[in-house]
DNA sequence: TTCATAAACGCAACTCATTTGCGTAAAAAA
DNA sequence: TTTTTTACGCAAATGAGTTGCGTTTATGAA
């Protein structure tokens, strides 16, 4: 069994082919967009299949959101193949010019202590600039 | 002349009766999206009118973009009245009960060297929890 | 292997934020 | 006041994402 089928399974989620293709994909990929499914998976030409799958996938955390250049719902696969409850308090990094985001693993996301009245339960660290294939 | 309608000359841009409320509003407000604008300004009944203006005032720079809990285009007037080229390197929190975005002046976005083969041009910091009027 | 069933698929149609076109009105400049 | 430039407001379009629903398929039990 490929390693994508593995992940489908161990995941609870069903083996279809357009399924076993996307995490293929994703797992060749940083992030994604449905526009980039659409683009680069044949078996599908719906793009309700495709929300439906990052929906399915998202809800058994095997993908998390990641910002996107253009505000577009933009998914990476999770590294840790853990729980849902598995912080993902890493730094994500945008390309100005290929416009994707990747998870930079290595850059957690800073502890700010609560401010002037603010109870801070979350911090998020967006990077911007150009990734090493665009420079 | 009030203040408002001083900012609007400051900016070059025309004083109209809805865009004079619009800039008063900005003034009392943290953060403001076009729906906002609608359910608080009767000036105007047109959401055309209020993309607009908004467009208008951000390429002046009277106004600054600011992160949405909802991925909606939100703004916050520009507290140093400054050129384009100011930098709005200040944090920015999203509430997750009233979803309104703050800028906090106080908290600057880190300052991240290049890493992994990626060229960091720029940091953004959003933190999330409960404002001071939620709690 | 067969059957039942729950999940996935695919088509159509919808929602909703934002944008574009264009004729009219109003503000600023001459 | 007249001219010019910008703003307004209506209608219609765009485009990402969603919902409904009937059909197909993967999976697990018999």
């Amino acid at each position: 069994m490929k390693k994508a089928e593995k992940i489908l399974k161990d995941f609870d989620l069903r083996k279809t082919n357009f399924r076993i293709e996307l995490v293929a994909l994703f797992l060749n990929s940083t992030s994604l967009t449905a526009d980039d499914i659409k683009e680069k998976i044949s078996a599908t030409k719906d793009k309700v299949t495709i929300y439906r799958a990052l929906e399915a996938f998202e809800k058994k955390c095997m993908i998390h959101r990641v910002p996107d250049k253009d505000n577009l719902i933009r998914y990476a696969i999770c590294q840790r193949n853990s729980s849902c409850s598995h912080d993902h308090n890493h730094a994500h990094f945008i390309c100005n010019v290929c416009a994707d985001t990747f998870c930079i693993e290595s850059i957690n996301t800073p502890i700010i202590k609560n401010e002037e009245g603010f109870n801070i339960k979350k911090s998020k660290l967006i990077l911007e600039g150009e990734c090493p294939s665009c420079q």
